[in-house]
RNA sequence: GGAGAGAUGGCAGAGCGGUUGAUUGCGCCGGUCUUGAAAACCGGUUACCCGCAAGGGUACGUGGGUUCGAAUCCCACUCUCUCCGCCA
């Protein structure tokens, strides 16, 4: 949600924010409903008005006078009855549009329309390409069947296409990868943007079945509605992110200013429909209904400058895990047409996969500004006691099993066996490589 | 799942049909006093919408109903607490 007077007062800077973006939404007919919505409110509060002063009246009132009075009022009342119907359905009316808007966009992003036009900001780490492995090649899907670590038929016998089991030392491999992360977040230290604290960040468990409201608060409803498991008869969706219930953990708060910033990582199963990927990427590990992710998300104060501080400290800590794990990655910077409703800045980081002799999405470090709080109704009291609504911002920590995918490829030897990186293997009793049994 | 109790401002806690957006206490902010602090005293202190302002409106868990008028009465739902049952 962006503030409704910047759109009654920059229309234009919204309408040039949805063309960035590629969105489809109406600014002249907000802004229509808009002022539809304010004749009724100051018809309806005049009414209101005369109401309460009657009843003031009617109470002092003689009994002749009283009866009259009453008359004259259960007019009124019809009156007001039916303004508040009209009043809430232009209410409604509105919210639907506002909930198409953008969020205007940093002028440093770059401008584009699809993920060809996104920048590459650094290279870290050295690629190796499919050939460079030369006719022992295999990628993560018969590396799996031959290391016997992943059940694919199983998976979709029991649930369906995109679904899978990890098995033996793949569901170990998983978990540790998994508990590496955690650990590194659990360690991270940082300091406030004043230099004054050292923070950490604070695990949660969360709810993964959240009530709409939070889909709708975080961005995800309306324009994603289909990429999401419904739990319609309840009012609630699986999430596809910890970032969800993270991120509205703290919704219709308002904390003073002294306890902000708020730093989280959650770990949860995330649940994608994948609707409109049918065919797409239906091979392996790289796109499925369901996988584990530790997530962090920051919430702070109003302030552009500080936002910025903490994208780049979230894409640092996603950084040092990749680190760890020694594999190579590179940053890109995600171009308007790219990067969704709710952003001001998005960064990926991409991971080197030899088998798609390519870097791929393995994490999407974002940056809302005001949207997503202004939805959940996320605000502090800013040191003159004034009502703001927080910044929020998140990023992936780690994603898993789409990170197996580098790891198992890049780490295979000729034998088809593979060779486990040092940091997981405290995490896997010390095992120092996955061979067939 | 069964039985009971409850949901009011940052917190505690009044109000049970009519100048109550809400008595009061605590907390918080400002002031007086003081070398300073405490205490005491005085004043202020919900959010949102419309409006340049004056001012007006909305909100007492949520939704509906009764009424000229509802925080107050009625119905449904949600949530919390206590007890019982079941269960990880």
């Amino acid at each position: 949600m962006i503030d409704l007077k910047l759109i009654r007062e920059n229309p234009e800077l919204v309408r040039a924010a949805a063309r960035d973006k590629r969105l489809n939404c109406d600014v002249d007919a907000l802004l229509a409903v808009d002022a539809r919505r304010r004749a009724l409110e100051s018809e309806f509060d005049a009414l209101r008005h005369r109401q309460k002063q009657a009843g003031e009246k009617i109470a002092k009132a003689s009994k002749e006078d009283r009866a009259a009075l009453t008359a004259e009022m259960a007019e009124v009342k019809a009156r007001v009855a039916s303004l508040e119907t009209e009043l809430e359905a232009v209410a409604a009316e509105l919210h639907g549009h506002m909930l198409l808007m953008p969020q205007i966009p940093d002028a440093a992003a770059p401008r584009g329309a699809s993920s060809a036009d996104n920048v590459e900001v650094r290279r870290v780490g050295t690629t190796r390409a499919r050939a460079d492995f030369g006719p022992t090649f295999r990628d993560h899907v018969d590396l799996a069947a031959h290391l016997d670590i992943v059940d694919f038929e199983r998976g979709v016998k029991i649930a369906g296409t995109r679904n899978y089991v990890l098995k033996g030392a793949g569901a170990a491999l998983h978990e540790a990868v998994l508990r590496l992360a955690w650990d590194v977040m659990s360690e991270r230290r940082v300091n406030s943007p004043d230099g004054a604290r050292e923070l950490a960040f604070t695990p949660l468990t969360v709810p993964v079945l959240v009530k709409d409201r939070l889909m709708e608060g975080t961005g995800f409803f309306p324009l994603h509605r289909d990429e999401v498991y419904l739990c319609e008869r309840d009012g609630q969706s699986l999430v596809g992110t910890s970032e969800v219930p993270v991120t509205g953990f703290h919704m219709d708060e308002a904390p003073p200013e002294s306890e902000l910033p708020r730093l989280y990582f959650a770990r949860s199963t995330c649940f994608r429909r994948e609707a409109g990927a049918a065919g797409k990427d239906t091979r392996g590990l790289y796109r499925i209904h369901f996988f584990d992710k530790i997530e962090q998300v920051v919430v702070c104060r109003a302030d552009a400058a500080e936002s910025a501080h903490w994208h780049a400290e979230i894409i640092a800590n996603a950084e040092r895990v990749l680190q760890r794990l020694e594999l190579p990655y590179r940053v890109v910077e995600c171009c308007t047409g790219d990067m969704g409703q709710g952003k001001v800045r998005m960064f990926d980081i991409e991971t080197w996969m030899p088998s798609r002799d390519a870097y791929s999405e393995t994490h999407s470090a974002s940056r809302f500004h005001d949207f997503q709080a202004r939805r959940l109704n996320l605000r502090y009291r800013d040191s003159a006691g004034k009502m703001q609504y927080c910044h929020t911002l998140n990023n992936t920590v780690i994603a898993s099993p789409r990170i197996l995918i580098p790891i198992l490829e890049l780490n295979q030897e000729t034998d088809g066996s593979v060779r486990i990186p040092t940091a997981l293997r405290p995490y896997m009793a010390g095992l120092e490589r996955i061979a067939p049994r």
